[in-house]
DNA sequence: TATAATAATGACTAAGTGGTCATTTGTCAA
DNA sequence: TTGACAAATGACCACTTAGTCATTATTATA
């Protein structure tokens, strides 16, 4: 259909200068120079618009990656096509990548989140299978790798979209074919494991983080056998965990106890959001 | 002021939860227990209390970090404690992280632009200013190094902000700044030259992008000798450019002769953002 | 040409927004 | 107890929003 098409292009402009939520249905109707009405034959509401265009433009670059990562014969070209066309694409839909970038972590719709989530790992799948194919499926600090190769696209992206200078694509991507290899032929030390990037990827129940909770206390009280305050705050803090007894202001100061101690700021702060404080 | 602390912590979390635009001076005061009168007697607008809470965490996790990287005697620790202390921060700060990196590129309000490109360069300073003490003045890939730090930072915040499992961030530092050493000890091939970099961050006024065009087209031209469409197209889209005679249709279609070729895709893009179209 | 079917319109609604201000409440010293 | 001052209130305003639907225009068919 036309009009479909016509609408995502014309609102996909806006939305890259203002923002989802700044842009109005009236905006992209007087973009587009039909009626509202019409709007609404072609899409049922403003949100199934976003969700239209990120599954358009997500479903072209994802593959566009994946063919590229799949059909290079030469490994040693792989990184290198991987890099340029993953910022050509970046170029080539520009106003996309803006968007995208801007409502990345929206929360206000879920279906939103689930997409970006889906497709997120998406990517993650393909870059894991490119470093297999070119380091072996036993590269040590592979998961680290990926995390690198996001956290180099991300960055440049930023600077490549948001600035008006012209950029040598080649000389970006050959720089950074160099940086990831040293990267896997030399780094040993590892942060994330395999285990952590699950736990990571598919967030616990409530119960299983109470379990994990237990644990780190535990660890923690072993720890730190030296400070009584310590030791008894820990102590309580577990039967509150137990069974809810104490008053808000009795947990927070408790929490306040534990806070200031080295390493003990992470189990803090799984209190805290597991009390919702 | 007891007033504005409590406004700012409260609308924080929300701000965390839903995004800037997304949440109401209603809903804020509701979560604060008072009037929508008391907000207004605290902030002139709602604007102008994101920009305070911009000002009050940059602040703070700028000039920790800023401390950390002047105050380090050991330059081998530097590195480590930069890390150890940026992530300790985005815990510390996690909600005003989360708002952060949400509203990071919204372009709705020129002053929190301002704002943020503000602490982006001075963090970029600090990034600098950190590597030119371990590596000296004289690194060639100076540029392209911080730009990986900043990717790293980024990349790994974001797994640690919008997941809940506990990390080691020892574990993670070390990790960094292992690859941080590789880099700067090995890497050779660079992207980023300090001209690009002072281009990126100080955008040209619309003369000079003209001009800078018009440089592009020559030497694009020359490139290209060999295909006569390509060499009409430009030298049209270059009497285009000094005035303006054809029609839309007629600019786009000269557009789209170049687009597709190897290397031209930039300079496309530059003239359909000169253009406006 | 007449009829049926489809496409498009835009005034309208109900809900929600940031921001204001006349009024009420609370807190002092006298 | 009074009165003066500051602090706090929330009904209210003008405005914007996403979405609806009775009406009109266009097209295809007989």
């Amino acid at each position: 259909m036309m009009k479909k098409q016509l609408i995502m292009e014309k609102a996909l402009e806006l939305f890259a200068k203002q923002g989802f939520e700044a842009t109005s249905v009236q905006q992209i109707t007087e973009q587009c120079g039909i009626s509202k009405g019409a709007f609404y034959l072609a899409f049922k509401s403003k949100d199934e618009l976003i969700l239209s265009l990120i599954d358009h433009f997500m479903m072209q670059f994802t593959s566009d990656l994946d063919c590229i990562v799949r059909d290079t014969e030469e490994t040693n070209e792989v990184l290198y096509k991987f890099y340029y066309s993953n910022f050509s694409s970046f170029y080539k839909y520009s106003d996309f990548a803006k968007t995208f970038m801007k409502e990345q972590t929206h929360t206000f719709n879920e279906e939103f989140i689930l997409k970006i989530h889906y497709y997120d790992s998406q990517l993650e799948k393909i870059i894991l299978c490119m470093i297999e194919r070119i380091y072996g499926k036993n590269l040590p600090v592979k998961l680290d790798i990926m995390y690198s190769i996001k956290g180099f696209t991300n960055i440049y992206s930023h600077l490549f979209l948001f600035s008006q200078v012209p950029f040598d694509l080649h000389q970006l991507a050959q720089s950074l074919v160099e940086k990831t290899e040293l990267l896997a032929k030399h780094a040993k030390v590892p942060f994330l494991t395999e285990e952590l990037y699950q736990n990571a990827k598919h967030p616990v129940t409530e119960e299983q983080q109470k379990e994990k909770i237990l644990e780190i206390i535990d660890q923690k009280t072993d720890e730190l056998k030296d400070d009584s305050i310590v030791q008894e705050s820990f102590s309580l803090l577990k039967q509150q965990l137990h069974e809810p007894a104490f008053s808000p202001a009795i947990v927070k100061g408790l929490l306040e106890n534990i806070r200031h101690h080295p390493n003990c700021q992470w189990i803090t702060y799984l209190l805290q959001s597991y009390w919702k404080i």
